[in-house]
RNA sequence: GGUCCCGUAGCUCAGCUGGAUAGAGCAACAGCCUUCUAAGCUGUGGGUCACAGGUUCGAAUCCUGUCGGGAUCACCA
């Protein structure tokens, strides 16, 4: 507001002074560096060509014009081409006491109310949510709280992958060898225990495939005609079918999961307005792209499947559909964005999801554009960088997954333990400390997530993350607790100092 | 190999719509508790902004190339 008002007195005085016309947007105004006197500064370098001056005596000209104009401006300071401004320190007070006592302040109100669709967290429903997710969900729900706060409409939408080979793998394994455990008898979290007998399927699957490696069968033969993934694309077929006994395990381990992720989502403190599932919505997309078919954009080859050809775009080619009609990832993402389009008509579909899967919206705006949506550029891509940890990266395979549920226990302990050594809250009762404890871990790893760059890779440090010293959460907090301790004892809020 | 992202202090990161002497935190070193939370504060040292060109009055920032690291290019999701 200041920043435009000095802009439009500059080009102003432009105009006075050297007798040309100059946009008052083409000013260019910077914050003051800290070496120097004065709150925003003006470059006048670009100007030199309509002052014929040097450098001194433009910014001196200038200055003083602004001077004369706005009484905000207390003084000014030439150092080379740079005019520091200062400003009076009642337009200052002004502008804190606007910022604390007017609620909509910063919210713009060309934005008002207009439509964003955010997806993120999109779990699978095999196992429990990890680091990785950790990041997608702060990252999704953050920026969610962002674009609300300037006005915006948003829909956050969690997308639950929840069918498929994976969780038949979790199924089997339950249904061979599970002895009709639940998470009630047996104490273990809901998506905790599915995931448990993912990982025992993986386990015997391999033990197979070893056999099978042993008697002769190359290593891709082996992996898929394991007696075990031939069982599990048996009961995809047959879910597929709507086999009841098959859908009633389903139901059951896709509920304990379910139970699992609101507990930890609550955890985390991130929320959805709607739930997507998978299995209700991944016949979509097949209609409109046998559309395009249709119409011609789209390549029906002779064995059924369906391509897209993208190479004037500068990809591939791209399959649609398979040669037995069924759809996959991509179709499935061409009907929701249609669906959530015409549903919400937001100005923007923004998808949290990992940069790994880059190329797969790529290619999902340009099969849009090709349909003729004109709405294709809407889409937005937030990509992430994974986690990674001091001793290196995570991976499923050698069992170095972070757990979210087991990140935040051990934080939540090493917030007890700090807290118990210093003596800091001996004076709590227990809800107290657990609330403490719970604030402190989670602001511990909110902030060192959330402080890295999406696009780069992050290096979690849990210890580093939980110091409460340093560029940290919990140094954040200890300073807020700090100040308010110094407004109890003056008996005053923030207002108060105001007047 | 094609495409995309990254490379800034010993470590972790800011700064990138071009602007002044490139900033924090950690670690190291030196100080500070009769005063508001010492879970703190103050100070010192530490840089070829990967490298080489180019554009510009001015480049960590923009362009080109090289080197290094990562991602991706499935009838998986």
């Amino acid at each position: 507001m200041i920043i435009e008002a000095i802009q439009k007195n500059a080009a102003i005085a432009v105009k006075e002074l050297y007798g040309q016309e100059v946009k008052h947007d083409h000013i260019q105004i910077e914050k003051t560096s800290r070496d120097f006197k004065g709150d925003f500064t003006l470059v006048v370098f670009p100007l030199l060509r309509f002052s014929r001056k040097s450098p001194e005596e433009t910014a001196n000209e200038i200055g003083n014009f602004l001077m004369n104009v706005m009484p905000d401006i207390e003084r000014f300071e030439v150092v080379k081409g740079f005019l520091n401004v200062k400003l009076h320190q009642f337009f200052w007070l002004g502008f804190f006491k606007e910022c604390i006592t007017n609620e909509k302040f910063g919210l713009s109100e060309t934005l008002k109310g207009k439509p964003l669709v955010v997806e993120y967290s999109s779990p699978n429903t095999n196992k429990p949510l990890h680091l990785g997710h950790i990041r997608n969900n702060l990252l999704g729900f953050s920026i969610s709280q962002i674009l609300k706060a300037v006005g915006h409409k948003v829909i956050m939408i969690n997308l639950v992958n929840d069918r498929g080979i994976h969780i038949c793998k979790s199924m089997l394994a339950w249904m061979k060898w599970g002895k009709g455990e639940t998470p009630e008898s047996s104490g273990i979290k809901g998506d905790h225990l599915v995931g448990k007998y993912y990982v025992l399927f993986d386990k015997k699957h391999k033990e197979e495939i070893a056999e099978l490696v042993h008697c002769g069968h190359t290593d891709k033969d082996a992996f898929d005609k394991s007696p075990l993934m031939q069982e599990a694309k048996n009961l995809l077929k047959r879910w597929e079918n709507a086999d009841e006994d098959v859908l009633t395990v389903w139901h059951l381990m896709n509920q304990w999961a379910y139970d699992g992720f609101d507990k930890t989502y609550d955890r985390l403190g991130v929320e959805f307005d709607a739930t997507n599932y998978e299995s209700k919505i991944y016949l979509q997309g097949k209609k409109i792209t046998l559309e395009g078919v249709n119409e011609g954009v789209f390549e029906k080859k002779q064995d059924g499947s369906v391509w897209v050809d993208l190479t004037d775009e500068g990809l591939d080619e791209k399959l649609l559909l398979r040669s037995d009609g069924t759809s996959v990832y991509i179709t499935q993402d061409i009907g929701t964005a249609h669906r959530r389009f015409n549903e919400y008509l937001p100005e923007k579909l923004i998808y949290v999801v990992g940069n790994e899967q880059i190329y797969h919206f790529d290619v999902l705006k340009k099969v849009l554009k090709k349909l003729n949506k004109p709405w294709y550029d809407i889409i937005e891509h937030l990509s992430y960088g994974m986690v990674e940890l001091p001793h290196g990266r995570m991976k499923s395979r050698e069992g170095t997954v972070v757990d979210a549920d087991d990140l935040m226990d051990e934080m939540y302990d090493e917030a007890r333990k700090k807290t118990e050594e210093l003596g800091k809250a001996n004076e709590f009762n227990i809800d107290e400390q657990e609330r403490l404890y719970h604030i402190l871990s989670l602001g511990a790893i909110k902030y060192f997530i959330l402080r890295v760059d999406p696009k780069k890779n992050v290096l979690f440090n849990p210890e580093e993350s939980i110091d409460f010293n340093g560029n940290t959460g919990p140094f954040i907090q200890y300073t807020y607790a700090r100040i308010q301790s110094i407004f109890r004892k003056a008996g005053k809020t923030p207002k108060h100092f105001l007047n």
